[in-house]
RNA sequence: GCGGGAAUAGCUCAGUUGGUAGAGCAUCAGCCUUCCAAGCUGAGGGUCGCGAGUUCGAGUCUCGUUUCCCGCUCCA
């Protein structure tokens, strides 16, 4: 199958199985904002189950936390997002190229000021030995004019970034004439501030309401409660905070489905280590997350690692995972080493010291940071991808999602084989018997057939079918989704076995 | 954000030079009782994405707009 069409295909799944909606779908949408559905919700609801209980539960010294989405608007400015997120851009209309308005300025300053230095060398040239340069640059008509242009265009740009006047800055690109490198054309667009971080207000707007804005990334949450964790569950260097939670981005184009979202969920670790110790740990978490993806049962080769070449401000090492979507291979998750960064960065912006101290060593320090931070929404799509299939039987094909038994939406559906003969009694009292431990469905619409079609369209890995054997012996056969293979046994059992076969359990322990 | 394409029932689609909206599947009810979607009978469901305009009359023509798809762009 083309790739494309997959792609397509299981866009279209996901709808008509109740797996993903497209926000406010009544009122024509909202442009890349999705709903999970009632399917939807149990998968991402069980990969969330299995990466914090990975993190947590089978770490000793990784503790979790649920940190608000409104944070001090502060918290932005010490992390650097406020100045990283917040570009004038400007698009060239000819050449379809897009640049920062700031950076095309201060290029065509920094061009100017070329000029200067090659009148210079050329009067270097001329007068040799008794060349005075201070005397020359206050003298010299061509370089006095130079100076002056660059001073006034510095002044007006200062002023245009003070009063963040985007006609402003518009006007100097207009006035200096500057062109397009790739085009060389004038023909620009009006200068737009792109603010990838949403803002709202804090409070009424008659008691003078502060702009907050809705977090970029679940990771402050985690470096502001540092201290608190620290203290308050006297951990011991190294440990790490896990959280899971909706960060928002307002990206300028998002498509490709629930890839790229405007309001997403990430599930974040941040581990504290002994400075000059983190690289050995971010090898040990690069093994770990990579695991821990290859745990879910894809094909490995599904998988690979990005190096990024260029590296953040804050980081001294970073890799992404990437998955190969049915839209090539894309990152998945990131792990990188912050190194002290953020935490130093909050003890300047806070004034409070934020330092371990360390028994063995004697010393205090600011902790340095590996990061682990992968995308749920991503994960979900990954998962879903991997599992879609299409399996051509004898005179039909069948689709079925072969996603593992612990994260199915639906564990078990109970079936009476017909709706008479106190079948549907004893199917009722199976699931009353399972539904305390696990999500299951009960259906007698239909033929058994089409029941078994439906329970694989939506992953379900296994069917109980009560027949008239049922009736008389009290067994019951166990249909398995992936070989559509059947097997009887006895009711009394029936909980036991399930219940061991969708235990989160069988992939934790592939962990180990 | 720019360029191109699309939008009719839950899904896939048909709809004549502009003349009161259709099929198959799905859904629901009843019958039938059958282990891999295919039996019978009946029912519900659409101001044709939205808003203007042209026209006696617009699903159909024009403009705007929203959403989606493709390509560019963007994504510390």
């Amino acid at each position: 199958m083309i790739q494309e069409d997959l792609f397509k295909k299981i866009v279209a799944h996901c709808k008509e199985y109740g797996f993903i909606f497209q926000s406010s779908e009544l009122y024509d949408g909202l442009s890349a904002v999705y709903d999970y559905g009632q399917n939807g919700v149990e998968l991402k609801n069980n990969i969330k189950e299995y990466w914090w209980k990975s993190m947590t539960q089978l770490n000793e010294e990784v503790v979790g936390i649920d940190s608000a989405i409104f944070m001090h608007p502060t918290i932005w400015k010490a992390s650097g997002h406020v100045d990283a997120f917040n570009d004038p851009l400007i698009d060239n209309k000819d050449s379809k190229k897009r640049y920062r308005a700031d950076v095309l300025i201060e290029e065509h300053l920094e061009k100017i000021n070329d000029k200067i230095k090659k009148e210079v060398e050329k009067a270097r040239k001329r007068f040799g030995e008794a060349f005075d340069e201070n005397q020359f640059l206050s003298t010299n008509q061509k370089v006095l004019e130079y100076s002056q242009k660059i001073d006034s265009i510095k002044k007006e740009f200062v002023e245009a970034l003070d009063e963040n006047c985007l006609d402003k800055i518009r006007q100097i690109i207009v006035d200096q004439e500057i062109v397009d490198p790739v085009s060389g054309s004038r023909n620009w667009t009006e200068v737009r501030q792109f603010n990838l971080m949403f803002d709202t207000k804090l409070g009424s707007v008659a008691e003078g309401a502060n702009t907050i804005y809705l977090r970029p990334e679940t990771a402050q949450g985690i470096f502001v409660n540092y201290l608190n964790v620290q203290k308050t569950g006297r951990m011991k260097i190294p440990f790490g905070i896990a959280q899971i939670g909706k960060a928002f981005r307002n990206e300028i184009v998002a498509r490709q489905f629930i890839f790229r979202m405007r309001e997403f969920e990430q599930m974040e670790m941040q581990y504290f280590v002994k400075p000059g110790e983190e690289l050995r740990w971010f090898d040990i978490w690069k093994e770990r997350r990579m695991k821990w993806h290859q745990s879910l049962g894809i094909d490995p080769s599904k998988y690979r690692w990005h190096k990024h070449d260029k590296l953040a401000h804050y980081a001294n090492a970073a890799y992404d995972i990437e998955f190969e979507f049915p839209f090539g291979f894309k990152e998945i998750e990131g792990i990188h080493s912050r190194t002290d960064f953020d935490l130093s960065q909050h003890q300047q912006y806070s004034g409070k010291k934020i330092q371990y101290f360390d028994n063995e060593s004697g010393e205090s320090y600011v902790p340095y940071v590996v990061e682990t931070s992968i995308g749920l929404d991503r994960t979900f799509l990954s998962i879903l991808s991997a599992a879609y299939k299409e399996e051509q039987l004898e005179n039909e094909t069948r689709i079925v999602l072969n996603i593992p038994a612990p994260l199915a939406p639906v564990k078990v559906a109970v079936l009476p084989l017909v709706k008479k003969d106190g079948l549907p009694e004893l199917a009722r009292e199976i699931m009353d018997t399972l539904k305390l431990d696990m999500n299951c469905q009960y259906e007698e619409k239909d033929s058994i057939g089409k029941r078994y079609r439906r329970q694989d369209a939506i992953g379900t890995p296994f069917c109980i079918t009560v027949d008239h054997q049922s009736a008389q012996d009290r067994t019951v056969t166990i249909r398995y989704r992936d070989t559509m293979e059947q097997e009887r046994i006895p009711v009394e059992k029936l909980a036991e076995i399930v219940k061991e076969k969708v235990d989160m359990k069988n992939l934790l322990k592939e962990l180990l």
